[in-house]
DNA sequence: TGACAGATGCAAATCATTCGCAATAGCATC
DNA sequence: GATGCTATTGCGAATGATTTGCATCTGTCA
């Protein structure tokens, strides 16, 4: 993929755009972040950093997460299992299947979904700003 | 409400049939519990039943909520404020709205929505158990 | 190259929730 | 109604994820 060298790019000068300091950790968090393809949490975000720079520490990637965060440069979730995980946030919208048996996420965009639910909240008054639809399912049995 | 003592009535039963002890704690919590028309967290809980008896404490709080819940009497929440809410599991299924700006939760339902969703889990060979749609909004300005 | 504000690592602090343990109290039995 | 066994309780300590205080370091820009 050579959307992850772009996607780093993309950090680095929405960073350097806002005035913040790229320095070597960020660099290394940033990295990371591009090449992630799944939804990490921060303290495996911590272990792949780390195997490439030691002296990035978890208080810095959650840090960086924050930040990034904030920018609007990632997305942070907040699944079932208590820990926030991430995910870059350049790509289309979409919701999340989550497999019980193997904790594996996977993702779906309904265009019929997300028009509908614009029309619930309208009714009820509401802009939305964000929605979270997660499905918590199990592989069909095929019978 | 006349349903706060039928629901009172069924946790109870609930309870008894499982042969599990009904403690004076447990009595006041389940009170509480058949009370609330909102979404308390555990905290809010302890609360409202300390007021009613103050012999009762925050872990035996948490440790009903869970036998509730593993015997699927109550719902546990968890929006995006870090810690879990309640909701009574006997009223009929829907999903929530959250208020930005003031955490209000409105409820609401749609049929569309629930069979669009089973529609797209079959289409990636899954059942699904349960799922979670939240939409977080502000008040639309009526100008 | 120097200066300085922003960034870092570390350890300690938070926050929600759970757990260990000795003391207590349901509840079935006598 | 008393007795005994075990589930349940309150307390405080432990946990796990995340944040923060602080002294030290390092980008960045002149």
């Amino acid at each position: 993929m050579s959307g992850e060298i772009e996607r780093y790019e993309r950090f680095r000068q929405d960073l350097k755009a806002a005035g913040i300091r790229l320095t070597e950790q960020r660099k290394v968090i940033l990295r990371v972040l591009a090449e992630a393809d799944d939804h990490p949490d921060a303290h495996a975000l911590f272990l792949r950093a780390s195997a490439i720079d030691a002296s990035v520490s978890l208080s810095t990637v959650y840090r960086t997460l924050k930040l990034l965060e904030e920018r609007g440069a990632i997305q942070r979730h907040a699944f079932d299992d208590g820990r926030s995980r991430f995910e870059n946030n350049d790509v289309e919208h979409h919701d999340h299947l989550i497999d019980l048996d193997t904790g594996a996420v996977i993702e779906f965009r309904s265009e019929k979904i997300e028009r509908l639910q614009a029309e619930i909240a309208a009714e009820l008054g509401y802009d939305i700003i964000r929605h979270k639809l997660e499905l918590y399912g199990r592989r069909r049995s095929k019978n």
